[in-house]
DNA sequence: TTGCGTGCAAAGGTTTTGCATGGCA
DNA sequence: TGCCATGCAAAACCTTTGCACGCAA
């Protein structure tokens, strides 16, 4: 495994809270950027891509990629206790996260992985779709 | 609807024939470019842009967007019934890029839609993970 | 003839990298 | 003290746009 040391640093601990504190909503790397400028406590746009890239790998946040032409989203991951069997689904429309806890999840995965010998990271994966609501509207 | 009238150009039907034949495996921009420059008859990466945004729109082709630092993937969409059948497994290890063309996800698909009433997009949703390899080498 | 298609060059925007300095452990 | 983190500037990249000319209908 690549582990590599880390240090807990006081822009790694500001990112990541405010990341938790959005919870809901995405925030790209320029969002983040502005904020901390507006407080009057500037992080550099290098810095934030590096933090971010951390924190995604590290399992704590999602990046969502809407399109190739549009800066990516992260989004914190209550990566928390309870969040263990959680998928994310992630409307394309209207934005919506929707936590999905579901069985036959479950027995995907399993074929997934026995099958096609293909682990799945559900912490990291998001499924782009269309939420009821929006889906309803397209028709 | 915004239809435009369009022409039935040499270079449309390039580079539809192209990613025709190279059903089954993904195409950038660049790889087009590169085909045809190899062939001896260059088409602009401007016209290629154009040209796969103009065949995304008819549904001929789709984008998949693995990555937003990465470019984005185009592949011929067997305009048959209804669905697309590829699904994009990619590994956080070693980048590999699987594709997946499984009936058990199709069902997975359908029980999405039908019990959580989430109409997936399997043009944005990639499935990250470990591939055989790198899984083997993490035990 | 009309208006879309094409190519070149340049712009736009996001993300990454090199390098010297600063800070955590 | 040894590394990792940070910031600045610049690079790298993908994709889009403006404009003049070419070509399909």
């Amino acid at each position: 495994m690549n582990t590599k040391a880390r240090y807990t640093t006081k822009h790694y601990e500001e990112i990541s809270s405010y990341l938790k504190k959005e919870h809901g909503s995405h925030c790209t790397a320029q969002d983040i950027c502005d904020h901390f400028r507006t407080l009057g406590r500037p992080i550099s746009t290098t810095t934030v891509y590096r933090q971010l890239e951390r924190l995604v790998e590290e399992g704590v946040v999602n990046k969502y990629i809407i399109d190739s032409s549009s800066p990516a989203c992260f989004e914190y991951n209550g990566k928390d206790e309870e969040e263990v069997s959680c998928y994310h689904c992630k409307c394309e429309k209207c934005g919506t996260l929707i936590h999905l806890h579901c069985d036959e999840m479950q027995s995907f995965i399993h074929h997934l992985s026995e099958e096609h010998h293909f682990v799945l990271n559900p912490a990291r994966t998001v499924f782009y779709g269309l939420c009821e609501k929006c889906a309803a509207e397209v028709l």
